[in-house]
DNA sequence: CTGAAAGCGCTAACAC
DNA sequence: GTGTTAGCGCTTTCAG
């Protein structure tokens, strides 16, 4: 088995006390005692037991992160981002998958498994309002997203609302007057697909232009295969329209499949925007105009805010965070300047 | 502060072990005590805490996957496939990203981080065999990949040579005659781009096709913008070719971009072949011919060897296993008959 | 500067 | 059926 303190202390000939002191290289320990116990420490292979660690300090150095699938690509780069920061911080992360399944995300908040990390950062998407209570837990948590507000807790997101409505704007000043949208969610209010669609109806308002249910496609979940779906609907009902905003990337890029397969031609006949600035955005065919709601920062965000609340657990934390967001301009959605430059 | 079981026991009025028997669910405790007991769990909102049973136990039940990055898509979905495939057994994952870097990843190696867990599943990028001493590790480990061989460890990890090789006959079998290589790595003997490029070059050799070092296109990492910027390497310097083997998929899918920038037509003038099957390479357009290297299997068997292994420390644990792969056939390299019925 | 000893919360002999 | 008790390996008073 490993050694123990005890081992190395035997060994050195001194106490666990001793040891320990070197370990945690406490300064009060003769220059002589600290090499022996070295010497100690190197021959027997020691490392410290960190579970033993974690039982007396009452921490585990680890923090979990719960989201609905790694395979859904924000959620992978959103990951990406948090283990590196947490990283940075010297914490680890333990990744669980929730597959935005409502249950299994209240569940999870009540997992006795949380026990092995400190915090959670939380990224549900089956839940929504009327679970705010659940969000009252007995350790530090740090919410994402925009299925719940106002919860106990602290809170990081996008300006789904806003950036929606600049991502309509951007596109109605490029001369687009027919912007249909992929991703919808019927009758949702909360909720990215509800903010977002609430950003493009403020969008067309703002510049006078009537909304027209028959641009708007739904879907469930986002996947490429959904935002295919939903635009072979749209097309299929006869729907007309210069311009795509899909409420994700992987929507968008769905659609835009979808599009081109028809010999609709973008950004020529079309123009679509996308959300999220994935990396496989900058590389699609065309690439793909769309809106960074600002990951990285939630990612950094999210993990610095949850250790401030693991160190400081008595102060009242519920800020609310909001993440700035940009248009990234592409090819599939040209601004007009650029449009009448690069057109043959 | 969080309940124990010492809290539990003195208001239910037992004792702690009476407690413990009911929430291990130990057969013999009397009907009216158990329900005591639950009813003061209850009331207290006691869960265990298992940091304290991990002490006792010697286990932690987590286990480590360390990969070089989740922003890399294959990396992101094995991780989706090992963290649902862990928590069927109940495994909580914890996710440890070293970039590829192999001083990062000998470091992890050593790392007490890992004491968190019971066990690692490792996918090397930046070690190679001349590391192999160093997965002699004190805790179970499983490792995948073709960087190290013959390592002192199972070993989960996919056919590249028969793979590549069957990927190369296959558009052989479809009339190409020069195909290119993008995202070969210079010099290199072991690790994928060295073993898949083999398979290429034997995939040439047994259709009698000579080997021709102009149509192989060299990049770092696999990123898109690599398989870019290969592809233009090779449209810069003349080559010709009739189709093109991506090493994986996101490097074939950089390709395919710069290609039709080109106005070269895919699959019309070059057939494009992809590795790693990942959902994306079914919604690019065209959609993306791909060998799938049997990703899920790999991530299922590497939980379940270690598990395993944790559970039988002492038995030797050296084991090949392979994968099966086989070639989706998509939009972007049709097989003969097909391209036939369907050409306009 | 270093040693002895208590105890974090839990499980598992071992009694009764 | 249920209670007592001894640790798991570590940190941390408190003495010396």
């Amino acid at each position: 088995m490993a050694a123990t303190l005890h081992d190395v202390a035997r060994l050195a000939g001194v106490s666990i006390k001793t040891v320990s002191n070197v370990i945690n290289d406490y300064p009060h320990v003769r220059p002589t005692t600290r090499e022996k116990v070295q010497a100690a420490i190197a021959e027997l292979g020691y490392t410290p037991n960190l579970t033993a660690r974690n039982l007396r300090s009452g921490k585990t150095g680890a923090i979990a992160l719960a989201l609905p699938d790694l395979g859904l690509s924000y959620f992978a780069e959103l990951a990406a981002d948090v283990i590196a920061e947490a990283e940075k911080a010297g914490v680890v992360v333990l990744v669980e998958q929730t597959g935005g399944d409502r249950q299994r995300e209240l569940d999870l908040l009540r997992s006795p498994r949380l026990k092995l990390t400190d915090g959670l950062i939380f990224s549900p998407l089956g839940m929504g309002q009327e679970d705010v209570d659940a969000l009252e837990v007995p350790y530090p948590m740090v919410v994402l997203g925009e299925r719940i507000f106002d919860g106990p807790v602290d809170h990081v997101t996008m300006q789904n609302v806003e950036g929606a409505r600049a991502a309509t704007e951007f596109l109605i000043a490029n001369g687009r007057r027919r912007i249909a949208v992929v991703g919808a969610h019927e009758g949702e209010v909360i909720g990215s697909a509800g903010l977002r669609t609430r950003g493009y109806v403020q969008g067309l308002e703002a510049a006078g232009i009537p909304y027209d249910e028959g641009l708007i496609a739904y879907t469930t979940t986002w996947h490429r295969a959904n935002g295919a779906t939903a635009m072979r609907d749209l097309l299929a009902r006869g729907a007309e329209f210069d311009a795509v905003f899909g409420l994700n990337d992987t929507l968008a890029l769905g659609a835009m499949r979808v599009l081109q397969e028809a010999g609709i031609d973008v950004p020529g006949d079309v123009h679509v925007i996308g959300w999220d600035d994935l990396d496989e955005a900058k590389y699609s065919i065309p690439s793909l105009t769309t809106v960074d709601p600002g990951r990285r920062w939630i990612a950094r965000t999210a993990v610095r805010t949850l250790l401030d609340r693991i160190a400081n657990p008595t102060e009242d934390h519920r800020s609310l965070l909001l993440a700035d967001y940009r248009i990234v301009e592409r090819e599939s959605a040209p601004a007009l300047q650029r449009e009448s430059v690069t057109a043959p």
